[in-house]
DNA sequence: TCAAAATTTCAATGATCATTGAATTTAGGG
DNA sequence: CCCTAAATTCAATGATCATTGAAATTTTGA
């Protein structure tokens, strides 16, 4: 198994990030991620938003971008929010990405009630 | 001379004001908007950042995602930054991309001097 | 009315994008 | 050891992207 790869903080670019936010499926699942209660997901858990195939093209341009982090456990995948991360590199930005994409109803979100499970 | 277009307050897309900065020119064009002295800057102070032909295209990219605004007076055109708008709409959001893209030394900068002129 | 300046338009280019679906890999549990 | 679940890989698709350069447009000032 390939390990999985993430920037380092100081390679995280701007341009990068909001590139990674641009489209509505991925600022969709970044939302879900900061709306969850656990500190990380499993990647299947975001089925609504696409076919396994797609979820993993998705779930690259985040990590790639430095948006997210990814850890494999057996055969599953857990993807969590580069907080820390991005708040030293960037402070601020994230917890404004999250307002923002609460603000607009157009990003889709995960029906009431159900979860994102770990 | 058709009038210029810009989205109303309510339909400024999250994920399309993402896309619009994904850009590193765009994304210097905001900057260096963010930074100039004044309010409004003339569209052909940014021949630094491309062409003409390619200066258009990215300011519409800019004004479509609700970003910009384009004011056309005789010959020349005034771009300046939606603030009220985009606060309005995501209160932070603007001031937290123009503090990322300043600490991102990869944004392209308008040499130290060159001004943005009106 | 002419000429120059500022900007747009247009077509063409190659690159990257989001999406699909089928085939494959990987790892754990019975 | 096999079965199954989880996820990746791969090739193919059409769409959109950023860039170029040449031609057209628009408007003002001489």
């Amino acid at each position: 198994m390939k390990p999985v790869l993430h920037p380092d903080i100081a390679d995280i670019e701007a341009a990068a990030v909001f590139a990674a936010l641009a489209d509505p499926t991925r600022l969709a699942i970044v939302l879900a991620m900061a709306e969850a209660e656990e500190f990380e997901s499993r990647c299947s858990s975001f089925t609504d938003f696409g076919s396994p195939s797609l979820l993993t093209y998705h779930f690259n341009k985040l990590r790639e971008a430095g948006v997210t982090r990814v850890r494999a456990a057996g055969t599953s995948r857990y993807v969590s929010l580069r907080r820390e991360d991005l708040d030293a590199r960037f402070p601020g930005l994230l917890d404004s990405i999250i307002a923002t994409a609460r603000r607009d109803p157009s990003v889709p979100r995960i029906p009431e009630g159900r979860l994102i499970a770990l």
